[in-house]
RNA sequence: GCCUUCGUAGCUCAGUGGAUUAGAGCGCUUGCUUGCGGAGCAAUAGGUCGCAGGUUCGAGUCCUGCCGAGGGCACCA
């Protein structure tokens, strides 16, 4: 926001030292990190520890020499800045070894409110960046239910698509869903063997009834401990009989095929809804059924480039030796199998396909993909063989590993059923939420509540999946996932409902343009300014966030922002200010506040509600 | 054995090269509502940043080793 006045000041520095000699390091600024007053620093510690090097000038100790430097370059800006070369600077202090630049408080309040008022909804957006990003999430199996894991997979994908979407890359959104295997058939099996004919009605009822098949139809086929003769004949029958349709499946027998369609629909209808629920709209859909046929073409292709090696004509499988081809002498990405000596495709094999589709059909120069961290080995393997075969994209693919979600009882488990499923969770929060609404905010129309108690309950679960860092696992506990106090999306979003209060009773709301004139040139308090100062990092929020991959950044940034504006509330009553041209501007910039929250919110992928 | 993630307050976690005194939340203790909605604010207590070396003017942050925990290591996904 100050780069021109930053640039000035930054060339008088570097003047000064050549006229000097004083070996100047490079000049990495930051903000001043004491509350009360802003402005940028940088310090000479690096500067001073050249100089001690080259054992020139005094022989201080490289603290004091900072101070020493610092103390003379502040002398010469001072006279410039008294000569008013340096516009929007208030005063200059050397302390420690640093170089503070201090604002003039007026001009720098009136350029971020007027920013962010101008920009909107656009405030903190990125330059275009010409790159284009494809982010994978949302790849359950089909013929399972939607478990709070992932919900967390799909929370971390679309925060982080609208991230880098939000800092100017252009963005696909993709969903993998594993609609093929073992897991598949079992679920099949069951059904067409109990309850063929019977749908449950209900999107959510037929989905989950599924996952219950799947829990029987494993414990009869599973083996028990001292089972009798029937029995294990009885369970080799069973056992017999999965693998006929998983044969005849394929084989593309015509029964088997649409028993699967249906039984597929119905997952799907489940995922497609449960992804509305969470406001997630994916541009591809990769099914699995869908690249497993054209994978084994690749396999030939890598054949052939020598970069896998086929040993099927001794009885083995096709390898890719990724160290050696690569040259590395330590063992790093081992070798891994891309088809199996039986001819069939395995995991690795549909990823490389996948990206090549990617890299070649959607121009993707940027591929993220958001997995468990417990495939990192997997994906380190692809990204090399993609290296080796020559995709000059593998160098931007990156692994958005994340910690699984477990359950205080133990690990989640499809095939015993032990799993908290997402749906029951968002019952449950708006539940939750009701009961507080209907003892706080009873003049809130009913049919309004639950769209509220919706917003307010997906926001605290939401939020707790996003506060976590990604590499940490997450053991599930209901009562802090939806908690309402505290570090919580309800907390932020009470910040945004607080700020909408002020300005709907201020009659202000949609024509603050009305309050143009009011030019911040009153004495800001502490509150103001560390709002203001909290606002302005907004858009270098989004940049770091995006390039790192870290909806945690944006989620800490959300709750500092929030908690700020919570402390002026308190400190600083707007509607009573009793000077008019104060007022205006403290309503300004509580209007800046809202735009800011609701923007932060917006890409954590969490809704503002006007009340709650 | 090799690779990888991690070890910070009683608990759950931020902070990953620079600024007094290492920060939040929960929990504990205590104030604040005749004020724009208290899902809030303010204050107090609580830390040899796993251990030991090293690099650096400067290390919770980088490097090495050790201890401890999780995950992974060719025909599952």
């Amino acid at each position: 926001m100050f780069q021109k006045e930053q640039q000035l000041i930054e060339e008088k520095i570097k003047e000064f030292c050549k006229a000097n000699d004083i070996a100047l390091a490079e000049l990495k600024w930051q903000p001043i990190p004491f509350a009360g007053e802003w402005g940028f620093a940088t310090s000479f510690f690096q500067t001073a520890a050249n100089e001690a090097k080259l054992g020139k000038g005094s022989k201080l100790p490289v603290p004091q020499k900072a101070q020493e430097i610092a103390e003379q370059v502040k002398g010469i800006l001072r006279l410039d800045a008294q000569d008013g070369s340096v516009d929007g600077i208030s005063h200059i202090e050397a302390v420690k070894g640093y170089l503070n630049v201090y604002f003039k408080t007026s001009d720098y309040a009136r350029r971020v409110v007027d920013e962010v008022l101008a920009s909107g909804l656009n405030f903190g957006r990125g330059a275009a960046k010409h790159e284009k990003v494809m982010v994978e999430y949302a790849q359950p199996n089909t013929h399972h239910s939607f478990h709070i894991g992932h919900a967390r997979n799909t929370l971390l994908g679309e925060v982080l698509a609208r991230l880098v979407e939000f800092a100017g890359f252009e963005t696909i959104r993709a969903s993998y869903p594993g609609d093929l295997g073992l897991g598949v058939i079992t679920v099949m099996w069951i059904y067409d063997k109990k309850y063929k004919g019977q749908e449950p009605e209900g999107i959510h009822e037929r989905g989950q009834w599924l996952a219950k098949l799947y829990v029987e139809a494993t414990a009869m086929l599973e083996k028990k401990e001292g089972e009798t003769p029937e029995e294990s004949a009885k369970r080799e029958e069973y056992e017999a009989e999965r693998r006929e349709m998983y044969r005849k499946w394929d084989a593309g027998d015509e029964y088997v095929r649409n028993l699967w369609h249906v039984t597929r629909e119905w997952s799907l209808d489940e995922l497609r809804d449960v992804l509305k629920m969470l406001d997630v709209k994916i541009d591809v859909w990769f099914y699995e059924s869908e690249v497993d046929e054209p994978s084994k073409a690749i396999v030939d292709e890598l054949i052939a480039k020598d970069i896998a090696t086929d040993e099927r004509p001794t009885g083995g499988a096709v390898i890719v030796k990724i160290d050696e081809k690569l040259g590395l002498t330590k063992e790093k990405y081992r070798t891994n199998v891309i088809l199996r000596s039986d001819g069939t495709t395995l995991y690795l094999t549909k990823d490389l396909a996948l990206a090549k589709v990617k890299f070649e059909q959607y121009h993707v120069d940027r591929s993220i993909y958001v997995v468990d961290t417990r495939q990192s080995m997997h994906f380190q393997q692809a990204f090399a063989i993609l290296k080796l075969w020559g995709f000059p994209q593998s160098e931007k693919c990156f692994h958005l590993g994340y910690g699984f979600v477990s359950l205080p009882e133990g690990a989640m488990s499809a095939r015993r059923g032990r799993l908290v499923l997402f749906k029951d969770v968002a019952d449950e929060a708006v539940k939750r939420v009701l009961a507080v609404e209907t003892e706080k905010s009873a003049d809130i129309p009913a049919e309004e509540r639950e769209k509220i108690a919706y917003q307010i309950g997906m926001g605290a679960l939401t939020y707790s999946m996003l506060s976590v860092d990604n590499n940490k696992d997450i053991v599930f506990d209901v009562n802090e996932a939806l908690s309402f106090d505290g570090r919580t999306g309800p907390y932020i979003q009470n910040a945004y409902v607080r700020a909408n209060s002020i300005l709907k009773k201020s009659k202000v709301e949609g024509q603050t343009s009305d309050l143009r004139l009011s030019t911040f040139d009153y004495e800001l308090t502490k509150h103001e300014i560390e709002l203001i100062e909290q606002i302005s990092r907004f858009p270098q929020t989004v940049e770091q966030a995006a390039l790192e991959y870290r909806p945690l950044v944006m989620a800490s940034y959300a709750y500092d922002l929030a908690n700020t504006f919570h402390s002026f509330y308190h400190a600083v009553n707007v509607m009573q200010t009793e000077d008019e041209g104060t007022r205006n501007g403290r309503l300004r910039l509580v209007a800046a506040a809202k735009q800011t929250i609701e923007n932060a919110l917006r890409l954590l992928d969490i809704q503002s509600p006007d009340v709650m």
